[in-house]
RNA sequence: GUGAUUGUAGCUCAGCUGGUUAGAGCGCUGGAUUGUGGUUCCAGAGGUCGCCGGUUCGAACCCGGUCUUUCACCCCA
């Protein structure tokens, strides 16, 4: 079948069941983000591409999707970058778009450039699918969907507040429960750093304490001292291997680690805030935890950094992701806007409810009723029920040709419909119609104008 | 980007150390049953064995490349 049609890697069709289910979950997130006093918008696929590269670090530019230009622009291409061997360049010289690689990027590109007519603090969300060019896996896709709501023009902690609690709503008004919002704050991980002496190194830093609970205490000693940071360094941060107990003993470890760092100390403040928010509160189905060797690799994040793991057992990476940023629009020339926000994976929340079982029953692409075609009269006669029925609220359809009945029966069957009326010549005469339930068997003639009393 | 892995009918998969016309189940089409589906029976259609090239008298099978699948890493939703 070599001749049969595909798509590219890492791309999906979705069949109607699925569009369904998708739209589900968009609906839920959706009208949570409105109750949360959220405002829609939506940006271009693609952006020129000086406004996404550089933005999500060296690993980040490699997996975004470039346009190349199009017709005669290809004259532009840089041979002699390509001679030197320079591709980057080469390829720069090829392309001035890319396809969007977040919403968070547009969405500060956006603030700078209609900041007149934006009313600060601003909350927007915005629903729309992006793309990387990463190795397709599990809950990975080069095409996916992201659905984000953040504020910007606000530095107020009660802002991480309420995105805990907008977490906390979605999930549990999905049915998903159990699971955890793991918070850390990167003034934290910067004032470790900085206590350390590897301030320098934080990024490497905070990548390799990323991976404790995959590699092990040993693995990220090993890779931190690959990157270059000294011994001495690893041994100062021990006490983040043994980071056990309460809340209050986690906090208290932090203060002593960090009571050198200005810095340092203002995360642990903001994370007790916002803890301290949560606890009076209360939270429906989630958990809120205090990760320390949460990271996250944007390289934009400057306060709190959230991230959502799926309930325990479940085989999935993070299923929704966010943190404060305080330089963002900064980059796009305005200054002094600080941002935060939160993102909701539709793909891989959509794997986790099905893995789960979690679809409510009434999740369906069912029609309710069909109505079997034995001609133009009787299906026009078919019709004016038809319309009765679609009044009352049900979904009806006709069959649209007059084919033999076993076949219409056979349709109806296939597409898992419920009820199905016939109305022939005996019928017509009479002013009856047949309601047939299809999962028992059994038909019911009925006049014409009591159709409802059949179901 | 690194390292593995997968690809045979619409779907799920057999196919021996390379050897005639590549099989099964399900599905599909028609009929038994022209006003009744799900069950049963009968018949039929459907395949350049992912693609390109190589080795060989001969390739679904061996080799190389490429695309795709799944997975680990990197990174991330």
């Amino acid at each position: 079948m070599a001749q049969k049609p595909s798509i590219p890697k890492g791309t999906r069709d979705f069949s109607p069941i699925e569009v369904t289910k998708r739209n589900y979950i968009f609906d839920i997130i959706k009208s949570a983000f409105q109750m949360f006093g959220f405002q829609p918008i939506e940006t271009p696929s693609f952006e020129k591409s000086e406004t996404l590269l550089g933005k999500y670090g060296e690993e980040g530019d490699r997996l975004i999707f470039k346009i190349l230009n199009s017709g005669e622009k290809v004259r532009k291409a840089d041979l002699k970058a390509l001679e030197e061997e320079n591709f980057a360049r080469f390829s720069n010289s090829l392309s001035e778009k890319a396809l969007r690689y977040d919403l968070t990027v547009p969405f500060a590109r956006y603030v700078v450039q209609h900041q007149n007519d934006i009313t600060f603090p601003f909350k927007r969300y915005q629903i729309q699918p992006v793309w990387r060019a990463d190795r397709p896996q599990h809950g990975r896709f080069q095409e996916f969907y992201q659905c984000d709501a953040d504020v910007v023009g606000s530095t107020s902690l009660w802002q991480e507040v309420e995105f805990v609690q907008l977490y906390d709503k979605v999930f549990t008004d999905l049915g998903l429960n159990g699971v955890t919002i793991k918070i850390n704050n990167r003034k934290i991980l910067s004032g470790i750093a900085e206590v350390i002496g590897a301030k320098d190194k934080l990024i490497d830093f905070t990548v390799a304490l990323d991976k404790l609970d995959k590699i092990g205490e040993d693995g990220v000693k090993n890779e931190m001292r690959s990157k270059g940071i000294s011994a001495e360094a690893i041994e100062k941060i021990q006490p983040l291997f043994q980071f056990s107990g309460t809340l209050d003993e986690k906090l208290d470890k932090l203060k002593e680690l960090l009571s050198a760092s200005k810095e340092g100390m203002e995360g642990v403040e903001e994370l007790e805030f916002v803890f301290e928010a949560i606890e009076v509160l209360g939270l429906e189905t989630a958990t809120l935890a205090l990760d320390i060797t949460l990271a996250r690799g944007l390289n934009y994040y400057t306060g709190a950094i959230f991230e959502v793991a799926a309930p325990d057992g479940v085989k999935m990476g993070s299923i929704g992701g966010g943190g404060r940023y305080d330089d963002l629009t900064g980059i796009f020339g305005l200054k002094d806007v600080s941002g935060v926000g939160i993102s909701f994976g539709l793909d891989r929340i959509y794997l986790v409810l099905e893995e789960l079982n979690l679809f409510p029953e009434a999740v369906s692409d069912k029609v309710d009723v069909l109505c079997v075609n034995f001609g133009d009269q009787e299906a026009l006669a078919s019709l004016r029920l038809i319309k009765k029925l679609r009044e009352a609220g049900k979904s009806a359809e006709l069959y649209p040709d007059n084919k033999n009945m076993k076949k219409q029966m056979n349709y109806a069957n296939k597409r898992d419909i419920p009820y199905v009326i016939i109305i022939g010549g005996n019928e017509l005469k009479n002013s009856t119609c047949i309601v047939k339930n299809m999962k028992s068997g059994t038909q019911l003639e009925v006049p014409f104008d009591e159709v409802l009393t059949a179901f």
